[in-house]
RNA sequence: GUGGUUGUAGCUCAGUUGGUUAGAGCGCCUGAUUGUGGUUCAGGAGGUCGUCGGUUCGAGACCGAUCUUCCACCCCA
């Protein structure tokens, strides 16, 4: 116990049985990435540490994981910021590498390298972990995966409407129903900072209206004061606080408000359009709804923010969000090209399902048939038809060692393999098999024909 | 980064105001059953009580540090 290794805070191993339920969600939505056309990338867990720093704000750039650099890496270092223990000025000398925390980013610095042997718009999938050194908590890990998708080249709205419809499916397919895609554009939120006339505090703005339904409309008032928002900017939109009514009826709501802020109006207009395509192409089983408290942390987006909450049976944070980004690739000399992206949260969306019990049984093949082993002349005998029920796709194994029957009975019962095939002298001369169904304990003889359409049906 | 919480057998957990050799259930191994798993019965193995240090005649229990777990805040998937 006490000598045993052990993992860093954060990280996990999965099973055999989680891997192929990991495999299965993984699955499901690079089938969709596909069907809408998205092609995959991959990207080094690691980057260059300019890469990374100052593209997450401040409290991201705490989050990040720095690699040391190898050989001697305080030769660069200026002696009197080690004295002075000057973190901020050692740091970028000592870590010149950084793991990626998220793959938007990398995505951003991928096509700007790439420009030049791409095709825009360019649609691309990529599903790979990233690190954050966050405090753990539930559905929080220091290591997870990003499932993400997104465009970059095109400003039209037809990729929001293609977003949402990619969510809805992807859920639909899950059997994960009752999934709420709740989406706002920044514009209304730049609308909101300008109509009380504090576009300066937008970030706190945002960030204080974000937890609305979490802490209350006081509180949010309370803090909005607290980083010096007037009480009479707060009293011009309080109307949002408490807007009535289906999607229609808040944009009509939020028109009033933001009649004065151009920006604002054409927030709204862009969510209306999306509104009206969902409408003519109604989804299958998420919900779309508007937010305007919907906030989101990263700084880049500048149209539509997407976030997905798990149904409300749950009580897990957001499994998947996204929006437009105008300028993301501006950062790295590239400018005037549009983005915009969705992302799923897996090992979220991995709790959610075992949640509410919505994995599938059966989450992948495993081993369909084991031959006891009898003894050499056996063992080759076994191998021989497991040789031909692989040449026919089946997950056939030999036990590979001369144990006593009872203890490899035993272990085809505790691997849960369906069947046991018994080939001893007895078989083998008359060219038979004794195939037995562990589920209801029948034997039959049979010869390879036969054995081969039992184990497959 | 702030505040709280957890750690005893492979797993889930008991363990009294500090006092002999630290227990249970499940699992594991062996046998009853030399070509038959699940059920039953009998027997057995397995722990430097997360780690390091301290208090004490004596620590699984008390104190400190550290690691880890989970939770809230911050932030986020």
């Amino acid at each position: 116990m006490a000598q045993k290794p052990s993992i860093p805070k954060g990280t996990r191993d999965f099973s055999a049985q989680e891997v192929n339920k990991r495999h299965y969600i993984i699955n499901t939505i690079k089938n969709q990435f596909t069907k809408f056309g998205f092609q995959p990338i991959e990207t080094p867990s690691f980057e260059n540490y300019d890469t990374l720093m100052g593209k997450y704000g401040e409290e991201g750039d705490r989050l990040i994981f720095k690699i040391l650099n190898s050989g001697d890496f305080l030769k660069k270092v200026n002696p009197n910021d080690i004295k002075s223990e000057n973190t901020l000025a050692i740091t970028p000398k000592i870590a010149e590498k950084a793991l990626r925390y998220d793959l938007t980013v990398p995505f951003a610095r991928y096509v700007v390298q790439h420009q030049n042997e791409l095709d825009f718009p360019f649609k691309r999938y990529q599903i790979q972990p990233v690190w954050r050194a966050d405090r753990p908590q539930k559905g929080r890990f220091r290591e997870f995966y990003q499932c993400d998708a997104d465009v970059v080249g095109s400003q039209s709205l037809w990729q929001e409407v293609e977003f949402v419809q990619l969510y809805d499916e992807v859920f639909t397919q899950l059997k994960l129903e009752g999934v709420q895609i709740k989406i706002n554009n920044r514009k209304i939120l730049s609308g909101f900072a300008e109509i009380i006339g504090q576009s300066d505090k937008l970030i706190d703005f945002t960030v204080a209206l974000d937890k609305l339904d979490k802490i209350g409309e006081e509180a949010v008032i309370e803090e909005m004061k607290a980083k010096g928002i007037t009480a009479q900017a707060i009293d011009t939109i309080q109307p949002i606080f408490n807007l009535k009514g289906d999607f229609s009826e808040q944009i009509a709501s939020l028109k009033n408000i933001l009649l004065a802020s151009k920006s604002g109006l054409e927030g709204l207009q862009e969510l209306e359009f999306i509104q009206q395509a969902i409408e003519n192409m109604p989804l299958k089983t998420a919900k779309l709804t508007l937010d305007v408290t919907l906030a989101r942390g990263l700084n880049y987006y500048t149209g539509a923010i997407f976030e997905i909450a798990a149904p409300p049976q749950v009580k897990m944070g957001s499994i998947g969000g996204g929006g437009r980004y105008d300028d993301l690739t501006g950062i790295f000399g590239l400018k005037n090209m549009s983005g915009v992206g969705i992302s799923f949260g897996l090992d979220r969306i991995y709790l959610v399902l075992e949640e509410l019990k919505l994995f599938p049984k059966k989450t992948d093949a495993q081993t369909q048939v084991i031959f006891i082993n009898f003894g050499h002349q056996e063992a080759l005998y076994a191998m021989q038809a497991i040789r031909l029920l692989r040449d026919e796709g089946v997950a056939a194994e030999l036990y590979p060692d001369e144990a006593k029957m009872k203890k490899q009975m035993n272990y085809a019962n505790k691997r849960a393999i369906p069947f046991v095939v018994l080939a001893g002298s007895k078989e083998m001369q008359k060219e038979q098999f004794t195939l037995k169904n562990m589920m209801t304990g029948e034997q039959n003889n049979v010869n390879l024909q036969e054995l081969k359409k039992l184990v497959k049906a």
